[in-house]
DNA sequence: CTGAAAGCGCTTACAG
DNA sequence: CTGAAAGCGCTTACAG
């Protein structure tokens, strides 16, 4: 036989018609059991495989999602943020134990999405994966709201917006760091990371973490505060930049574990020993962070269970399911880095 | 207008056949400018995007890729190899740049893989990625070569095999890791992996390293070698084992970083200096590598241009263009652990 | 339980 | 340069 067998080939060698062999190999109950076994066995042996192409252009679904990796156009064009890369392990294996195929595509921010994946029925829905300038965002997401694109997004859970997300709990995250420190009498805080609603999850890690600081009657001063991006160097750059204007503290949280293995880069430089003259405490617990010299106390964010649930709520969202956007528990971890 | 535009729609608005309407789309020559201009514009108002299904099944081509991960089933389920991530993304990118998309998907190595990509029409062809067990995996390979399937592989070349590779030089990369030792006079080697036919790149590593001790007139003693898949906790354990048996060594080489850092917490534990007492080497250079304590010394893989030469490699063998098996230098970078 | 037939939305040889 | 038509390989309502 030349070429891929078809299902008329099947048909051919069992001695049906194609429309049984269909009904047989989706092991439709209308199809006598003798005949169904045939029409296996027949397809098992010419290495039969329905065509995709042809059955999704039929059924007008895909069973396959489409993970938009957006990052941050001023990251490393040759590191992906691990805590990212992470996720895309947990969501390609959510995707498979519910029989979908993922595919996955890196945008970078400035450029346009292309986000036609479901207009081309490539896929039956969307995650879209990130950090950067939500702001920059904003257009596309409503452009994708428009076009009643199914999609499930990661994090930017903001305000009124009817889309459906999945989120670390970033404020009850900041809370936590914030109690940590108070725990510790490291009361003379600092905070590295884009506090704005840029970065709406660096912005409600802060904003827990001043508001539980606040309910300790300490406030934090706007002086302790350095602006980053999730990177290494930014953190590296901001870090300095706080100890060059002589900012004196004794605790630092910096919006991720990135930006925290930068600034502890930065105090070891500077001869500002970790934990001991500064306690240091990150936020997502990525795999370098349990490594790093001291290790680092981070707050961690689940990315097994992330991936999960950005999955399930997508399919539910596909299925016409009722979906309600989650919100999932952050864990601090505690290291020799505070 | 109910449901997704079709190139009928567009036929209707532009007042042009169906076909000129797929013609201009296109951008075939054979269409009108002005016409071309007319149906594009009309195109992009309706949000119109060809269902790719439809094209896709009419062309017998997918314009996709598929990935498939293979792990060793004996590893932590929640982590992915961090080498491999890095290698996700980098032939995520390289699949971006040449117009194709990537359909991911983990495969365990004890299940059938779902291997029919290519035969339902999927993807294109097939990229493979995965340490394990290469003797598991033979008639699996197999049965891809005689279905014919487009597929290239990561890192096990193997003798005669016609299967298209790309791999790094492991066997040079391990003779630069003795050539290190060498020339830091650490003679007295420990080897760490599974130097086998079942993993043919810890075997190649370990040739090379073993062979360059030679030609310096050092033999490397059986017995200071321990078997380990590539993590972190079997690293630990093989050398734990050696510890106990009272091995004594001043260099180790290991088959990846995560033994390499598997290693050095069980030398730690057993109050033995890194590098004071054992020099220590790895492979791979993942990211983590650089943050542990001491910084470990490796021998790298260049994640990115083999990305690249896996997805160039693939698309010339679907593209029927000629096409070789690519070896990749590895490169040592020297840093605190040796 | 089975078959003949329509149709999913494209691409492209054929005819003009 | 354009259009009518065939056909990619399925799924499924319809008729029996």
């Amino acid at each position: 036989m030349k070429g891929k067998a078809t299902s008329f080939d099947i048909a051919h060698y069992a001695g049906v018609s194609q429309s049984t062999v269909s009904r047989a190999l989706r092991n439709s109950p209308l199809v006598n059991e003798e005949t169904r076994k045939r029409v296996h066995d027949i397809a098992k042996k010419l290495n039969y495989k329905v065509d995709k192409n042809a059955s999704n252009l039929r059924t007008q679904q895909s069973s396959t999602l489409a993970l938009l990796l957006f990052e941050d156009p001023t990251s490393d064009d040759s590191q992906i943020n691990p805590f990212f890369l992470a996720m895309l392990g947990s969501i390609t294996r959510a995707c498979a134990k519910e029989g979908y195929d993922l595919l996955v595509s890196f945008q970078s921010a400035s450029a346009d999405w292309q986000a036609d994946y479901e207009d081309s029925h490539r896929a039956d829905g969307i995650i879209l994966l990130g950090y950067g300038d939500y702001i920059d965002f904003q257009p596309k997401f409503n452009t994708l709201l428009e076009q009643n694109t199914k999609f499930v997004c990661w994090g930017a859970k903001v305000d009124n917006r009817p889309d459906l997300t999945v989120c670390c709990d970033n404020y009850g995250g900041g809370k936590q760091a914030a109690a940590h420190f108070i725990a510790h009498s490291r009361t003379d805080c600092a905070f590295i990371g884009d506090a704005s609603d840029h970065s709406p999850e660096f912005f409600s890690r802060f904003q827990g973490f001043k508001d539980e600081l606040l309910e300790n009657n300490v406030t934090l001063n706007e002086r302790k505060m350095a602006n980053a991006i999730s990177t290494e160097e930014s953190g590296y750059h901001a870090t300095r930049s706080l100890i060059a204007n002589n900012i004196k503290f004794n605790a630092l949280f910096a919006a991720s574990d990135l930006i925290a293995i930068g600034a502890i880069r930065a105090l070891k430089e500077a001869g500002i020993s970790v934990p001991k003259d500064v306690a240091v405490v990150g936020f997502d617990n990525i795999a370098i962070a349990s490594y790093v010299n001291p290790p680092l106390t981070t707050i961690e964010q689940n990315t097994t269970v992330a991936g999960q649930m950005l999955v399930e709520n997508l399919l539910k969202l596909i299925r016409g399911q009722e979906v309600q956007s989650t919100l999932l528990p952050p864990l601090l971890i505690a290291r020799g880095s505070s």
